[in-house]
DNA sequence: ACAAAAGTGTTATGCATACACCCATGC
DNA sequence: GCATGGGTGTATGCATAACACTTTTGT
């Protein structure tokens, strides 16, 4: 059985990886994603995730991360399974069917800014997709983004694009850049302050030209879960 | 690459199937879930997830449904994909790799009393799996009864437990069952009735030993997305 | 009549939202 | 002093939960 799978089957890992930078036009700040061109056939010219075949010697995460790593020289500070793709028509003009575990990444903005992009590599924010991609590439791209979305609302990963110190405002751009709608401050700073998520480091950033804000930290998790250093939430063993 | 990868690694798709129903000491309706007697190493012997090798002109979701079909002879009413498991030391007396795309499904309490099992296949409740299982099965049967009780919370997949038409006690005995705590008849019925997800259809159960309730069918889903014949949440195409 | 479950009504509590207003710093 | 964003206080609406109460059937 596993001879006649492994003739016309491929099993790939790709990375959906997330960092924040100013809109080149409105100066905003949004979700930009890097993407990879293929320069071989299939989707030649396309544009397409960054991922790649996995080695027999690695784990999942471990060939996620690689995918992060080799395209942008960046690590990634959440990273998280999203899906399996494997319908046997999504790769139409490929010779072998490939199935596809997709994570998606947080990159640190402090971090993202000494990016190394490889050959091939360019970032572009997630609403102006040079689209269509290689495969089925834009439906997963928006899948992330839904994921991302909705997670950011019940839980705190996104502490993941920020230094370990940071004032509330700045967490709350990033959630105003995930989510693309303004939140009101006061209840913001309400909300995070009693989910317990983050604490006070007693500091306050100097250099402002208006009050000093205090610098929190994200708070060490007290979920019932152990949670792996990537904080995410993949089953785990107890 | 691909060379290297066949000769070291299986694709195997499993379900974790539930249903409802009552337990054999206290008679209160709990899940239940089969699992297939492992006649061959590794793990001979142990009790493991229905699934098998991913054919090659197989979709994922119809080598789960398969897996589904051949073990208990019943057709799903809902499937959903649950996670893939890759880890490279998890299948460690295994002669190759396995990487698992798990699925979870739901079916019919009423299809559910017309199961026949296949060979080695028996049901257990999911409090009281005669571990350990097969491979990390324990783990994916652990995390999958977490996603069904999360789902079940914000999502009407509760309705595929139940036949085409249901009073509002037994789409509660179902909550009560999957979450495995009482419910407040009246704030239930309130709550359930706001979503507009089950319409009345009109008629009253009849043959009752008190007043009959009337009953209700699911309301078809106005979600933003094209949802699938399963009623899934996988990421579709526009 | 009584038991049992269906179904309605009322109230308390907590959380999210909206928004008025004060605080502290650089210029 | 004034502009700017940090930070506090307060009222309102909505969803949830707790629970008293009425309705309708079979026995």
């Amino acid at each position: 059985m596993a001879e006649t799978q492994a003739q016309h089957m491929v099993l790939a890992v790709s990375t959906v990886v997330f960092s924040l930078r100013p809109h080149p036009d409105t100066g905003e700040l949004t979700l930009w994603l890097p993407l990879v061109r293929r320069i071989r056939r299939p989707f030649k010219g396309h544009w397409a995730l960054p991922g790649g075949p996995l080695e027999n010697s690695q784990d999942l995460a471990a060939a996620a991360k690689d995918a992060v790593r080799l395209s942008t020289g960046l690590q990634p500070r959440h990273l998280e399974q999203l899906y399996a793709f494997g319908d046997v028509d999504r790769s139409p003009h490929a010779p072998e069917r490939v199935i596809s575990i997709v994570y998606w990444a947080l990159v640190r903005q402090d971090e993202d800014a000494q990016a190394v992009d490889a050959e091939n590599v360019d970032w572009y924010p997630v609403e102006e997709i040079p689209g269509p991609l290689a495969f089925d590439h834009d439906l997963i791209v928006r899948y992330a983004v839904d994921r991302l979305r909705a997670k950011v609302t019940y839980s705190p990963i996104a502490h993941a694009f920020l230094p370990g110190e940071f004032s509330l405002a700045e967490l709350r751009r990033v959630y105003e850049a995930v989510l693309n709608r303004a939140l009101d401050p006061s209840n913001f700073r309400r909300q995070i302050l009693s989910q317990g998520t983050v604490e006070d480091t007693g500091r306050r950033a100097t250099g402002t030209a208006h009050r000093p804000p205090r610098m929190y930290r994200s708070a060490p998790q007290s979920s019932r879960y152990a949670l792996t250093i990537e904080e995410n939430n993949d089953p785990v063993r107890a």
